[in-house]
DNA sequence: CTTAACTATGGCGATATGGCCATCTGGAAA
DNA sequence: TTTCCAGATGGCCATATCGCCATAGTTAAG
């Protein structure tokens, strides 16, 4: 049951890769179509630097992979997994405003 | 499909959440039966003052929720999706491997 | 070769996170 | 009440994260 230190870091690294909203929103627009950096940059609204580092970090965590097209780069999903990940964050949201509701009630 | 700032913010915040190895470690013990805060401290090996921040960002996030006996506070997984975190997390892992390992045998 | 377009990377300041120590709070027992 | 015990909270320092700017690397076009 109880999982060495370094099994805990490793989980919590990818864990760590998801914890951001605009990594969040980049995965959730590359569910839907592959993006070239500059498209996403475009719908970040941040600076393209920055956009480049969040994309650095979900390729090294393994949810990206990245393909070059001429001058530009493309990424795409690598894992199939996000669904499962959602569902559980979107768990927890219902339960949240559930007990808000609760508390309301009483 | 492209939710609002909002909207990813909240489930960015739930990720964090799950972004520490020690925190991982304390879902994965609850999830075997309810714990007071001395015994995950033992568990853990960290100040009690560590571990009891912890649980506090664990149980504001929604997925712990805590019950008092006495002067002992117990607290209890609230939340039945970690399967599903878990089983994502599990997945990058193996492919990042997977990935290792196409890299050395090409 | 030079230029222009597209990305990646280094650096820096601002903010957030994590750890321990010290302290405060609340309940149980003497 | 006084005393302990179990936890929670505030403070402080070290480190990590994040954003932008500036710049370097890469590829296609002229």
């Amino acid at each position: 049951m109880t999982k060495t230190k370094a099994q805990y870091e490793a989980r919590a690294q990818i864990a760590r890769a998801l914890a951001h909203p605009t990594r969040l929103l980049l995965l959730d627009a590359l569910a839907d179509k592959d993006l070239c950096v500059g498209e996403m940059t475009e719908l970040v609204g941040a600076d393209q630097s920055t956009v480049s580092k969040h994309l650095a970090i979900l390729k090294e965590t393994g949810f990206l992979q990245m393909e070059k097209h001429g001058a530009m780069n493309v990424y795409s999903l690598r894992c199939q997994c996000l669904e499962q990940f959602f569902g559980c964050i979107e768990s927890v949201l219902r339960q949240k405003v559930q007990a808000q509701q609760e508390l309301v009630e009483i």
